[in-house]
DNA sequence: TTCCTTGCAAAACTTTTGCATTAAA
DNA sequence: TTTAATGCAAAAGTTTTGCAAGGAA
């Protein structure tokens, strides 16, 4: 799904495409999101954008950061109590959570199956499912 | 397994076995932790140990609970970006977060059975999962 | 005494907000 | 000119830490 296209170009379409006005320091948050496939914590974002080009505030860091997920265009996560990790891949999928080095891996969505949810409670339906699986060291 | 148990003694108890050397503010915090089936915070561990009896400071309740959660006798969990949950049940089970009232409710295992899950990468080992289901309302 | 625990305040860290300035249409 | 976006600094919220004081053995 429109992977690969990270120019100006491309990235301002893709967030004309999701009703947000493309400013150039939106772009270039986009860019560092979309170029790499990682997931990103607002003070690596606020870096990376500020040591290729020029200066972005922390505050529009996480202006943006929050614009992005309120519009579906990249999703938090809560993976740890420490901070909030910012994923460019909204489409369904889980984690592995290297807790020895702090690494979030992708877990492809059909790596996994359940055999069996639980019913959700009266009035209420499942909005989504997070699957975190920790990792350890092996002996 | 030890269920019911929120006397002074048998949470006293319950802390030495753990290698924790049962205070008074620690066994208030347990009591509090223990007697309700609920995932608090420290802010309402606060509170509560301080409704109840005499003063426990801010401190000594994230301390404790730090210490509680390293001996194996609480589980934090990192469920939004806001705060920490301190969840009595250390056994394994799973979540619903209803995102409209952030309400935690807990799933027991039986009811989530896993068909595939991946294969950990290599040198590492699974050290637990971490399954929550999101809920919003049914229209 | 000696060791552990507590309390207080301050610090650290992440995130949000108020407001003046800037950029854009 | 009119609106929207940015930057800065301050504020807010959560959690940690340093250190002096307190309590138990």
């Amino acid at each position: 799904m429109s992977q690969g296209h990270y120019s100006k170009d491309d990235l301002a379409d893709r967030l004309r495409a999701c009703g947000i006005n493309p400013t150039r320091q939106r772009i270039e948050i986009a860019h560092a999101l979309f170029s790499r496939g990682e997931h990103l914590s607002a003070d690596q974002l606020l870096a990376i954008v500020n040591d290729r080009h020029s200066e972005t505030s922390k505050a529009t860091v996480y202006n943006t950061l929050n614009l992005f997920a309120d519009h579906g265009l990249i999703r938090q996560l809560s993976v740890d109590g420490s901070r909030a990790w910012f994923d460019s891949n909204v489409g369904p999928h889980f984690h592995f959570h290297d807790l020895s080095s702090g690494a979030l891996i992708d877990v492809p969505v059909p790596d996994v199956e359940f055999a069996r949810l639980p019913v959700p409670p009266p009035g209420t339906e499942v909005a989504g499912i997070d699957l975190v699986i920790r990792l350890r060291k092996k002996l």
